[in-house]
DNA sequence: CTGAAAGCGCTTACAG
DNA sequence: CTGAAAGCGCTTACAG
C-alpha cells in the first residue's frame, strides 16, 4: 500500500464520511455505534458495511465531548521523586489498575508529577479524570480532605481515619503481625523482634507504619512477651542489615525476627550470617509484605505473608469503576488478609 | 464548604462564564489561555482574574477536538496475559514514561489488553493516542510493519531488523556480552559458560536472546575458548538452578557463569552451593541485565552489567515526542551501552 | 487588539 | 424507525 503524505494522516474518516456511504443521516449511524434501539436490522447492516470498508472509528474526544465522562481513571502515589517511585511501588500495581480499566473501557493515568491541591482539582475539573485512586494514604490526608469536600469520586488503597462513606480497600497490617506473631509462637519462639517502617511515617500518620506497630504490640502482650523493634527504611537490604545488628545489641535472645519488606529480610539474614548465626537454624526470619520474586532469590528463600498488589490494585479499580457507574452505591470498605508462604527462613525451636 | 448535589458536578465552569465574568468575548479568553499574542495587557489581567476566580480550567477534550492532537502516548509490550506482565516489565519502564510524559505535557496510557492489528490501527484512527511505544520489539515485528506502512508515529525500545528511517534505543546486548566475557578473562577465567534467554525466544526472533548469544559466542571465539550454554526461562530462581546443574555437568571445568536476569543468577548460586561450590571462591557468576534491588537481596551480592528502565524508557519517550513535535526530524538510533557494577559474587582466579 | 461566525466530530432531544 | 436542528467547549480564520 503507498503511504499518503503525513498532512493528511490527522483528518481520519468521520461518521459524516460514513452516513454519506450509507446513504443514511449522521444520527442514525450514531445510534448504530452507540447500540441503541430502532434500528432497522436492514440500515443496521448496511451501515456497518460502510463503517468496515471506510476503517471508520469515532473520535474519542468528540464522544468525551457531549457533556459525557472522560472514560479516564488515574492512580495517584504521593511521592517527591518520580524516580524514586520504581522503589517504592510494585509493577503489579500498574498492571493489575490497567488490566481492570482495560476491561471496562476504561482509560488510566499514572500521575507522577507533583500533585497540589489546585491540580488536584483540576484533574477533575478540566475533564481529565472521572476519579483517583489514591495510594499511600495518611491517617490524615490532605488529598481526601480535599476530594470529599468536593465531592469528588476516589477510592483509596489504604484508609485514612475517618472513614464514613469513603470507599477503600486496604491490606490488614494489624491482623498481619497478629498473624506472624500466632506463627512464630507456634514454632516455639519467645523472643520476637521486628523491624518496622520508619518512624516518620508513623508519626506521619501512614497506615501500615501506625498499625503495623501496634499489631506486633498487641500480639505480643496477647502472649506475654516482651517487646523488641526497631523502625527503619524499608527499601535496602543495608538497611535491614544495620537494623538487625541494633536489634541484637539490644536484646542478643532474639529467636525470630519479622520485617516488613523482603528487602530488609534479606539483609537481616545477611546480617545474622555475619554474627555466626545461621538462618533457620539459629534464628528464624519472616517478612510481612508484597509477594513477588524476592522470596524465592534469598538465601534462605523467605518465609511471607503476603499480599497479591496486582489483585488488591484490581480490585480497587474495580470498586472505582463501579461507584461512577452507579451514583448510589453505598460505600465499600474491604480488608485484605494475607497469605502465608512458609518458606525456608523459618524453623522450630528444638 | 457545604457540598452540592452531585448532580452537579459535572457541568463545571466554562470559557463562556469566564468571559461573561470578564466582560469579553469567549475568543479573547481562548487567546489569552493559549499565549498568544495581541492581548492588551490590562484585559489579560483582567480575564486572569476572572479565571483564578472561578477556577476555571479548560476541558481537555474540547480542546482536543478542533482535528488537533491527543497529547497521548502509548506503552505497549506484546504479551498475552496482563498478569503475567508484572513479571516481565519493571516498574521503571512504567514511571520512567510518565514522568517524561507528564514533564512534556503529554498523557500516557499504558496497553494491557491483547492487542491486534486493527486495535492497533484504531488507536491511532480514534485520536486516542499520537504515537506509541513499543517494548519487546522482534527481529520481524508485525506492530512494525503494520504502522510503518501506515505512516503512524512509533518509537521502539529494541529494534527490528530493517531500521531504515526508524526511531528507536535499544539495549546493546551484544555488546555486554563482550564486555561481560572481556571482565571475566581478565579475572583469569578461561571456561566461561552462559545461562541465556529461552530458545523459543531465540527462534521468534526477539533481539536479546538472538544477540546475547551471538555476543557470547563472538567473545569466547575471539578469545579461543570453548563455548557452553543453555537457554532457560529467565523469570525464576528455579530455571537458573536447573540451568546451572545442566551445564555443569556438561562441562564441569566452568569457573566462571553469565546470567541474563538476576533471578536466575539468585538460582545459579543456589545450584552451586548443593554441589559444594561457593561463589566467589569457587565460581563466579555475573548478571546481564536490569539494575534494582535484586542485586543486593543475593548473598554473594550480585556482579552486575546493568541498564536502568527508568533512563532508557523516559529517553525513549522523549524521542517519541520530538518526533511528534518535529515532523522532519531524522530518525534517531541509540545504543545504551550497560553500566559494569562489581559486587561479590566474581573473583580472580588464584 | 477584539468580536461575530463557523466548525471540530459527535450525541441528544424533538418531530415526524 | 429516521432525519433536521441544536449544542457539547473550545479554537481558528476573518473582519474590523
Amino acid at each position: 500500500m503507498p503511504q499518503s503524505k503525513s498532512s493528511n494522516l490527522k483528518q481520519g474518516i468521520t461518521i459524516t464520511d460514513v452516513a454519506k456511504a450509507a446513504g443514511v443521516s449522521v444520527p442514525t449511524v450514531s445510534r448504530i455505534l452507540n447500540n441503541k434501539e430502532y434500528v432497522a436490522d436492514e440500515t443496521r447492516e448496511r451501515v456497518n458495511q460502510a463503517i468496515k470498508q471506510l476503517g471508520y472509528v469515532p473520535h474519542t474526544q468528540a464522544r468525551q465531548l457531549r457533556g459525557a465522562a472522560s472514560q479516564t481513571l488515574a492512580l495517584h502515589h504521593p511521592i517527591e521523586s518520580p524516580h524514586e517511585l520504581s522503589t517504592v511501588i510494585e509493577t503489579s500495581y500498574f498492571t493489575g489498575t490497567a488490566e481492570a480499566a482495560s476491561e471496562k473501557e476504561y482509560f488510566i493515568n499514572f500521575l507522577v508529577s507533583q500533585l497540589t491541591p489546585d491540580s488536584l482539582l483540576n484533574m477533575y475539573r478540566s475533564n481529565q479524570v472521572d476519579g483517583i485512586i489514591l495510594l499511600q494514604v495518611r491517617m490524615d490526608d490532605w488529598r481526601v480532605n480535599i476530594l470529599r469536600e468536593n465531592n469528588y469520586p476516589f477510592v483509596m488503597i489504604g484508609r485514612c481515619s475517618e472513614l464514613e462513606d469513603l470507599t477503600f480497600i486496604d491490606l490488614d497490617f494489624e491482623n498481619a503481625m497478629l498473624l506472624a506473631v500466632d506463627f512464630l509462637v507456634e514454632l516455639g519462639h519467645q523472643n520476637i523482634g521486628l523491624l518496622t517502617y520508619p518512624q516518620s511515617w508513623r508519626k506521619a500518620g501512614i497506615g501500615p507504619a501506625v498499625r503495623s506497630l501496634d499489631g506486633y504490640k498487641r500480639a505480643l502482650d496477647n502472649y506475654g512477651l516482651r517487646s523488641s523493634y526497631r523502625e527503619i527504611g524499608l527499601n535496602s537490604v543495608e538497611e535491614g542489615y544495620e537494623g538487625t545488628h541494633d536489634l541484637l545489641q539490644e536484646n542478643p535472645e532474639l529467636t525470630a525476627i519479622i520485617t516488613v519488606s523482603h528487602l530488609t529480610a534479606a539483609g537481616s539474614i545477611k546480617a545474622l550470617a555475619a554474627r555466626g548465626r545461621n538462618v533457620p537454624q539459629d534464628c528464624s526470619v519472616m517478612s510481612v509484605g508484597f509477594g513477588g520474586n524476592f522470596a524465592d532469590v534469598v538465601t534462605p528463600s523467605l518465609t511471607t505473608l503476603e499480599w497479591s498488589p496486582y489483585e488488591i490494585s484490581y480490585q480497587a479499580t474495580v470498586l472505582m469503576i463501579d461507584k461512577l457507574r452507579q451514583k448510589d452505591l453505598p460505600a465499600q470498605q474491604i480488608l485484605v488478609a494475607p497469605n502465608l508462604v512458609v518458606r525456608e527462613s523459618t524453623k522450630a525451636i528444638t
